[in-house]
Parts: C-alpha cells; structure tokens; sequence
DNA sequence: GCCCCGATTGTTATCGGTCACATTCATGGG
DNA sequence: CCCATGAATGTGACCGATAACAATCGGGGC
C-alpha cells in the first residue's frame, strides 16, 4: 500500500515513510507531491504493520471495572478522549472481578496486542496492589489507588471531598455527621472515610459509628430506614448518591423531611442529582480531568511530551455543589 | 519469539504455528511437546504480527456514543464480554458528535487497526445512516437502528416495550397514557413514540400530544410541571428512566401524588429505578442479550461458528417491571 | 579546481507471525 | 516389489510498515 503511494509520487517508499512521520529531511517540494498522492489515494497507513516494525503502536489499553457504574463510566470516557486527542487509539478489558490474577491476566491480554501502555482502573484494594506488581515491562498508569507501588497515580482527592461535605454540614450547624460508607475494600470508600473522620475529629466532634453500604441504592435505603428510628441524627454524608439516592426513598416512606429533619449530602453529581426529591447536596469529581492527567502522565512515561495546558498533579480536587437537601438543623 | 518456542520443542516454527491454531495434521506427541515449550517460555503470540500475516485480527472495534448514559455504557460491557468470551478484544472510539462523518470517520480510524469487525451504537439516525453507506469493506453490526441499509442490526424491541408500559397503565384502567419522548432524531424515541400511539389507537382511546424531552431529568422535570397544571392527566409514559425521575421531582414539588393522583412509567430500569419516590414502574432492556447477539451476528459475517445458544433474532424482547409508580385512576 | 560534509533519497534487512509449496516418510493396492 | 497417496513437517516468501545503512548531490573551505 505504501508502495502505491511512492509509485504515485515517484519517490521511494521510504521517503513516503519519512513524510508521514514528519521526518525533518525532506525537501518541500517532496514532500508536498507525496501528500497529494496519498490524498488522491486516499491512503491510510495500516496501524498493525506500524506497530510490528516501529515497536510501538499508538494504542493504549484501558483496564476497566464496572463500567456501568457513573464514576468508572465517566473515567473512561475522560481517557478515550485525551487519548484521541493525542492520536491513540483505546483498547479495553473489562474486568469481571476486581482480584490480583484477573488484572494481571487483563495487562497481558493487552500487552499481547502491543499497546503503547496501559491505564489501570483499579479502585479496590486488591487490583491496586496487583497493577503495583506487575510482571511485563508496560508502561502502566493508576486510576484512583495510591499504593500501586511506583506507578504513577492519578486520583481524585477523596479525603478533601469528603472534608468539603462535612465542613459544610458543620457550618449549618449540625453537632456532628453521619457517614454511610461504600465498600470497605474500595480505597475511594476507605479515603471518604478517612476524611470524614479526620475532619470530625479536627472539629473536635463525637464520630457516630460508620454505617457500611455497598454502593447500591438499596444499601443507602436499608442505612436511611436504620437512620430514621434514631432520632438524634440530623446529618448524613453518604459516600456515593446512589446510597443518598436510596437513603432519601427510606426517609420520605417513614416521614423524615429533608433537610428539615435531616441533611443529606452525597457524592459524585450524578446526572440525577439536581432532580432528586430533594434536589442532593454533593461532591463533584471531575472525571474528564482524572481521564486527562492519566493521558499526560502515561505519555511522560513513554517519553513523549505532555500535551500542554494539563496539571500535572495527581490528585484532582472535587467540589462542593450545594442543593436542597442540607440545611440548617431545626434546634439551630 | 515463536523460533525460541520452535528451537525448544525441536521442531520448525511453522509447526508451533500450527499447533497454536489447531491445524489438524500435528502430531499429538509433536503437539504436547510444543504446548511445552510454550509454557516453559511463558509464550504469548504477538497479536500484531498474527494481524499483520494472516490478515484477520482479533479485536473488534465499537462505536459508541455518549457512554455515560445507561443504555450505551451496558451496551458496551455486554459486548466486551461477549468479546472476550469468544477470544476477541475490544477497540472504542466513542464519539463527540453522532453524524455522518464523524461515524465514518470512526470507522475508518478502527479499518486502519486492522480491526476484525465494527459494531456501531447508532441510536441517532443520522448515524444511523452514516453507518448504512460506509466506504471500507469493514464488516459491520449496528445496534439500535433499523435503517442501516444492508447492515445486521440487533436492537431492543422498542416498540413492544412501549405496548407494555401503555398496555399496563390502560389495564389498570386509565383511560387514556401521555408521553413523554426522547429527543426525535434518536430511533429509539421514535420508536417508543410509535409503540404508543398504536397501542392508544389499537384501543381506541384518544392519543394525547407528545411531549417533547431530551432524555435528561431536567426535561422531565419541566414536562412534570406542565403536566401538574392540568387536572385530567392520569398517566404518563415517560421514554426514558431518569426523565422519570425528574417528572417525580416536579410531581412531588407540586403536591401531585405518584401513583394517586397520576401513574409514571419509565424505561430502562436503571439501577435507581426501584429506589425512587415511588419506586418506578418501567420497562428492563437485556444490555447484555443485545451485546451477545451483537457479537454473534457479527462473528457470522466473519464466517466464524455463532456461539452456541445465542439466539439470532435481531429485535431483543424486553421486559414490564411493576413497581409502586403505577396504579389505578382515583375514578375508577 | 578538489575534497569533505550535510541534506536528500534509495536499498535492504527486519518486526513476528502465517501462507503456499516442497519434502519426508509410512502405508496400502496392483 | 514399486509407486501412488496422504499425513506430518520443513522452507522460503510475504504481510506493510520502520530502521539502519548506503548512495547521491550540491555547496563551502582550502
């Protein structure tokens, strides 16, 4: 295919090569009549061979978990977009469990195919310490996970989110507040914790047991109905809102009013959010810029040069989106 | 690297090329000894070269569109793990913007990986369309579109899932459904608008104006508050889940009971359905049904054996979900 | 005017496999 | 006992690009 090119444009296929990578020698004039031949051929050079010969291909695997949830989704799409940007392509695998061999096995898999590197999403415990040992020689890159030993981590700054929704709950007011968390094994969970506590404990406030969901809907409604026999509660942050999604359905069946009763703020500004009865108070993530920096960084690694304008700095910094569902506590 | 396999198991690289893709005519000792080597060498083919040579890799390339919503984001991981299932990978390229050239321009980015096959999430219909008069010999699936010119295409019954969600709500007695749609130029809005009106108009009952939404909680919060100002509205099929949603909000702000005063079904059963205010009503699409069928047809094209038990009807049934959202009419 | 050097361009090997065809060897029919 | 036949295996070309090195050409320094 080449080859018809420098046919057409009286060249020799190497120089063809050299102008569709923009090698430095190669007269104007050349380099022109190669152009008009390839658009008049309207020719696109095959990724496979590149990548056999040059020993690098512009692919760059992806190693997913849960794509349905909002997060993961959003990381995604975030990375494919960067990646296009800069002139990848994305390969992904999905895992099906989050364990040590299944991401091992998943960078192989992608290793197999030559990918340029791979971006790791691995929000539980167990993948990070996986991609943090990994056999090959890829070039690899972490989403969300700050023990993958040497490799680089990109993750939005979960301790400083939570913090931004306690604080503002304690600025309304409340004693102190409640946290129903995600799954202990997913590090995002442990960190909302961990900052929840920490700044409790900062304000020198009682810390109220952490109730333990599971990211659905249906663990924020069982803590809600749990919640709403107790009367001394009167603010809850919920570590994703799904959970303050379900949390809301349990109150408003037993009667409890938000925010009158009892504030509610979640995490993520999922697209429902804004909508909910009533509207959530909640953390945004900006999962664009998490996809963003993981392009940057994993094109550092390879040694190519960041694309310019984008933060280097691993932790993403999330944001506060008030609504209707905190207020003020009623003995306030 | 398959002559370090060739020179360890005593035999021509050819042979282990052969027993790595089950040719017949090897030995069974030759065979066993090979299968050795590999695994004393931790072998893994190269997946380019294998492209490159034998000219049929195996990845698969998506088109996706807007991940983010339910629809496409389950889509995508069912046909991932069809994928996988069957030895292939997958490649994305999702899209900014769902038009002609932006679909071919899509496709012919996956064409020059060398990619085995393309499937296209196209519910718009000018995508639709793009993928009906692509240039490149790709083979190539389409999902959630009925006017891809020759193209296979799976998709969800839509117009079965409207009859079920009307059907349900006139059973219960109301005597006629509103509609709340998707935006017009996506097929499966259109679709469900169809399944509507025939059902009203199969029943006799008179077909109430369409109201005009964006899949967005937002334009269902806004249907919900023109609704509320009416008294006659009974019932409403809202086209999507988390229009629904917003459709409660307004519902709940303006004091109009869910299902008392008016019913609410909504379509996809996201994973927030069942934990709404009420609990919603809708209808549950088999993402995963449509991504097997997807891989399916298209490993057809490619000549290669269907799965066994995967069905090849194109048009997957989907399913009613009754929930507290829908009820009887107070008058009845 | 001659030679050396850098800018251009061409030639050939190579990436890691598969494909097409040649070769070897054991078996069975005439 | 010889040859046709088919199974099992080996040899070299080839996929479509890039890499390494060779060749060619024009210009400046002596």
């Amino acid at each position: 295919m080449i080859k018809d090119v420098a046919r057409l444009a009286g060249v020799s296929h190497q120089t063809v090569s050299r102008v569709l990578n923009d090698h430095p020698s190669v007269r104007d004039e050349t380099r022109e009549r190669v152009l008009v031949a390839v658009k008049q051929l309207n020719y696109r050079p095959n990724a496979l061979a590149r990548g056999l010969a040059g020993r690098r291909s512009r692919v760059i695997g992806v190693v997913s978990f849960d794509t349905i949830l909002h997060g993961p989704a959003a990381t995604l799409l975030g990375i494919e977009r960067a990646a296009r940007r800069a002139g990848y392509g994305i390969s992904i695998v999905a895992l099906e469990r989050l364990d040590r061999s299944g991401v091992i096995e998943a960078v192989n898999r992608l290793a197999e195919q030559s990918v340029a590197g791979v971006v790791i999403i691995a929000p539980l415990l167990t993948a990070a310490a996986a991609a943090g040992s990994l056999p090959t020689g890829v070039p690899a890159v972490v989403v969300e996970s700050d023990l993958a030993g040497d490799l680089p981590t990109i993750s939005v700054d979960q301790v400083a989110g939570a913090r931004l929704a306690v604080e503002h709950l304690l600025e309304l007011g409340h004693e102190t507040v409640w946290h129903l968390s995600g799954p202990k094994d997913w590090l995002e969970a442990r960190d909302r914790i961990d900052g929840w506590r920490a700044t409790l404990e900062a304000a020198g406030r009682r810390v109220p047991p952490v109730l333990a969901g599971d990211w659905s809907p249906k663990s924020g409604y069982e803590a809600g109905r749990q919640l709403a026999e107790r009367g001394e509660v009167t603010a809850v942050f919920c570590a994703n809102d799904q959970q303050a999604l379900g949390m809301l359905r349990a109150f408003s069946e037993r009667g409890v009013r938000v925010p009158e009763d009892v504030s509610v703020v979640g995490f993520d500004d999922i697209p429902e959010a804004a909508y909910l009865s009533p509207p959530l108070t909640t953390v945004r993530q900006d999962f664009d810029e998490v996809g963003r920096r993981c392009l940057a960084a994993l094109l550092e690694l390879l040694g190519v040069d960041r694309p310019p304008g984008v933060a280097r700095h691993p932790r993403v910094p999330p944001s506060l989106v008030v609504r209707a569902s905190s207020g003020p506590p009623r003995a306030a």
